[in-house]
This record gives C-alpha cells, sequence and structure tokens, in this order.
DNA sequence: TCGAACCCTGCCCTTGGGGCAAGGTCAACC
DNA sequence: GGTTGACCTTGCCCCAAGGGCAGGGTTCGA
C-alpha cells in the first residue's frame, strides 16, 4: 500500500498534480487509512503512469480521460493521432531553432526572402546602412498593407537593379541625403532622374514603383526618413 | 501606419496578444489617431516578430522583456541558452515518442527493465497472464516502497530463475492457484518446495525472498492475490 | 445610408498545476 | 514520555498567456 508521496516519487510527479487528477477524475480517488491518508494500490502506480504519458505527450486532461477509458482500437488510433502530433511539433522546434538563429543578424525574419535578397543587393552596391534600413522598413510596411502587390514590386525593383543606371541613381540619392539643400548637384541629380525615368518609361511597360498613396504612408511610419536635400530633390522633380 | 488587425496578419498573431504585450511593457504603445486606433510603425513589427520567435521558442515574456533592451553579447549567449533548451525540448520529445509507442503493450513503462526481462521469462516459461500480471504489481509496490531492494531482488529473482527445479516449481505453483483445497497433490507441492528450500539455502548464501512484511503488504495491495488452494498451500508450508 | 468589417475597453474564463496556511499523524530518537 | 522532522489533510488564492464575450464606436464600400 502505497502513500501518496511514495506513489509520486514512482511516477516523476508530485503530490499536488496527483491531488490535481483526482479533481478532474482522471485517476479514482482510492480508499483511506484510519488516519485518513489516501492509500493506493499497484492499478493506481500503472494509471498514474499512462496519465503522466499522455501529458508529456501534451494531451489535455479531458482528453486523457476520455482515453483512459476507450476501447483499445479508439486508444490505438488516438495513439497514433497523437504522436503525429508529436512528430509535428519536432519540426516545428526545428523550425524555431532556424528562426531563433536568424534573430541575431540579418533581416530575413522580417521581410520576405526576396526582399532580403534586394537588400543584400543593396549592401553589395555599396548603399549606405541608414538607407537600407529606411529601405526594409518601408518594405515592412508595403508587405503588411498589401503583400501581393509588395510581390509584384519587389520583382520590378529587383528587374530595375539590373540596369546600371539605376543602380548608379540608387548610389547618387543615398548620398545626397547629406548634402546642403543648395548643392549645385542637387539640380543635376534631378534632371539625370528625370532622363532615366523619361528612357525607363518609354522602354518599359512598367509604370513607375512610386505611388503617391505608398509614398506618404511610408513617410509616415518612417521617422526620418526625409532630409533637407531630399526635401529640395522631390521639388526639384516635381517642379 | 498600420492597424492592429494588420500587424497581427503580419507576425502570425492574435490581436489579443499584442494587446497584452503592451499590458506586458513588451512592446511599446503606439500612437493613436483621432477615432483611439492604435497606428503601428515598421518598428513595431519588427519588435512584435522578435517577441514572436522568442515566445515561440518557449521563452516567458518576462525573460522577453528583459532580452529585448539587453546589449547584444548578453543576448547572444541568452540566444545560445534557448537554443540548448530547445534541443534539450526536441530530444525530450523524442522520448516521449518512445514511451507513447509503449503504452499500448508491455509493462516496460511500469516496471524495471530488470524486472521487465523476467516477467517475459515467466511467460516464455508459459505461466499463466493472471500470475504475471500478480507478480508485476507486486514488483510495482516492492519499487516503489524500495527502489534499492527492489533491485537486490530482482537480481536474486533472476538468478534463481537459471535453476530448473525452481522453474519448474514456479510453473506449478502457478497451476495449483486453480487446484481445490483438498486437492493431493497440494501436500507434494509443499513437501518439493520445502525440500528445495532446504537444499538453495544451504548452497547459496541468500536468505529467502519472502520476507513477510513485504508479502503482508502485496497481499494488501493485490487484490485477488489468492485463492483457497493457495491459501491452503501457506498452510501446509507453515505446519 | 446601410451593413460588414474593424477597432476600443473591461471583465471573467481556461489549463495545469504551485504555494502557503493551519492542522493532524507517524516514526524515531532521547 | 516528549520532541522533532517528515509526512499527510483540506482550503484558499495565485501564476502565465492569452480566449471569449459584452457593449460600444469607426470606417469603408456599395
Amino acid at each position: 500500500m502505497l502513500t501518496i508521496g511514495r506513489l509520486a516519487d514512482y511516477a516523476g510527479v508530485t503530490i499536488k498534480a496527483i491531488r490535481h487528477y483526482h479533481e478532474r477524475g482522471l485517476l479514482a480517488e482510492p480508499a483511506r487509512d484510519s488516519s485518513g491518508y489516501r492509500r493506493y494500490t499497484a492499478k493506481d502506480a500503472v494509471d498514474l503512469v499512462k496519465i503522466r504519458t499522455l501529458a508529456n505527450a501534451g494531451v489535455p486532461l479531458a482528453r486523457i480521460k476520455d482515453l483512459l477509458d476507450a476501447d483499445p482500437d479508439t486508444l490505438t488510433s488516438a495513439i497514433a493521432d497523437i504522436d503525429h502530433n508529436l512528430q509535428d511539433r519536432i519540426a516545428q522546434l526545428r523550425r524555431v531553432r532556424d528562426q531563433l538563429a536568424q534573430l541575431c543578424g540579418g533581416d530575413r525574419l522580417f521581410v520576405s526572402p526576396e526582399v532580403a535578397d534586394y537588400l543584400d543587393d543593396l549592401r553589395e552596391l555599396g548603399v549606405s546602412e541608414r538607407a537600407i534600413h529606411l529601405e526594409r522598413d518601408g518594405w515592412i510596411i508595403m508587405q503588411t498593407a498589401s503583400p501581393e502587390d509588395a510581390c509584384l514590386w519587389i520583382a520590378e525593383k529587383r528587374e530595375l537593379m539590373t540596369d546600371p543606371e539605376f543602380r548608379a541613381l540608387c548610389l547618387e540619392y543615398d548620398a545626397a541625403y547629406d548634402w546642403s539643400p543648395d548643392d549645385p548637384r542637387l539640380p543635376v541629380l534631378a534632371d539625370r532622374t528625370r532622363n532615366w525615368f523619361a528612357n525607363h518609361q518609354g522602354r518599359s511597360e512598367t509604370r513607375p514603383v512610386h505611388n503617391p498613396a505608398i509614398a506618404r504612408l511610408a513617410e509616415q511610419s518612417l521617422p526620418g526618413a526625409s532630409s533637407p536635400a531630399w526635401d529640395r530633390l522631390a521639388q526639384l522633380m516635381e517642379g
């Protein structure tokens, strides 16, 4: 005859857990001795180990209760089910490990692989980290607002990046961020940009990616996304 | 600017969870628009994905809060720690799968491997399932009452099982369960048993495994552990 | 202008126990 | 025959990490 403490040690469970199983009706309340102590039998030990095994597998106590007095066939198929569940969870934990490893570096957790590749291209081109960060945040906003559009846009943009003149403009824009608004290079850059747009629209069917609504959206959600020189540049382009 | 619903979709999280993170101080409360709706930025999205990644790895929210504003070195080592944790949990789930597979058959979940082997020996010998079940339950009681003693006893018993006469006695005892208490074979069996005990104690140093305290214990905890014939046999042995 | 789809706060509910209080019991040792 | 420490009893409230729902306001598209 076992006391609750011995039974708990045997099954690798706390006393509190056993009492909890009694309350939930999972484990039958055993007989009491003269002083009111619970006295368990070998059957209780077997039942408790079954309960523990299922609970360790993540089965909710309510379902364990059902399984304990199910017929063998039902039990077998339920166990197969639970096992699949375990396999899934193992696979999921492996995926979480991969994600965890990316937490410390890179942006692949936050943007689609295509955008991440694009950001790497920018980095390789020599664009500043500030600009890349800004660009990443812009893509995050776009992806949340409309994942399908973002997917089309990034494909388009990556296509543009194969054009040497476009890449040069990107770098120039990046550098212009810190210029004075009176810098004589600004009107030159504005002209060059207008030229490229004209050429490019002539050659391709794509409309410019710059959509005013999105631009406003991005502006509002990207604090510090502008500078005196960039504001001046925007004026020059409109005028 | 993102609404809470879009942000939730982006991060694969419920709206309720995001609000929960605000309450816990994990994610900064964002600015509100004119109607009181929360308006999120790309930074919030990044923070939320970090939170989600850590939470998926099983890190408690309180610890995530600390990690989010820890210096990079601390973070790196914390992540290594969390990753070890994940590996452990994966290994543990694999063990649970093995245990689950044993839930449907066999006694290895309930007794030590030695006892399980011993039970298999009995089965091979041709002992009835009723007796094996009784024996198993007895060993469960012994293991819970005193695992060290049970370990010694099972070693002793397995040693005895190499003796052909002992094995024969085991089978005979099993068969005797159903005999009438007047069966003439009972006194013969009692004699044979006494003989064996005498011989065996002469040859070996071991004291008989049958300890009265343990016997009483087992009797009380094993309902149906006796029969008229067995009771008579006990009488004959004592007399 | 209406309905559907969002958003807000506040409140209680869940799972699987943990912790602690306040008290009874048991066994061993002195 | 005490006392001490380990064990058992019930009862109560507490935790994480949200879920569900009530009761109400907002926005958008047809």
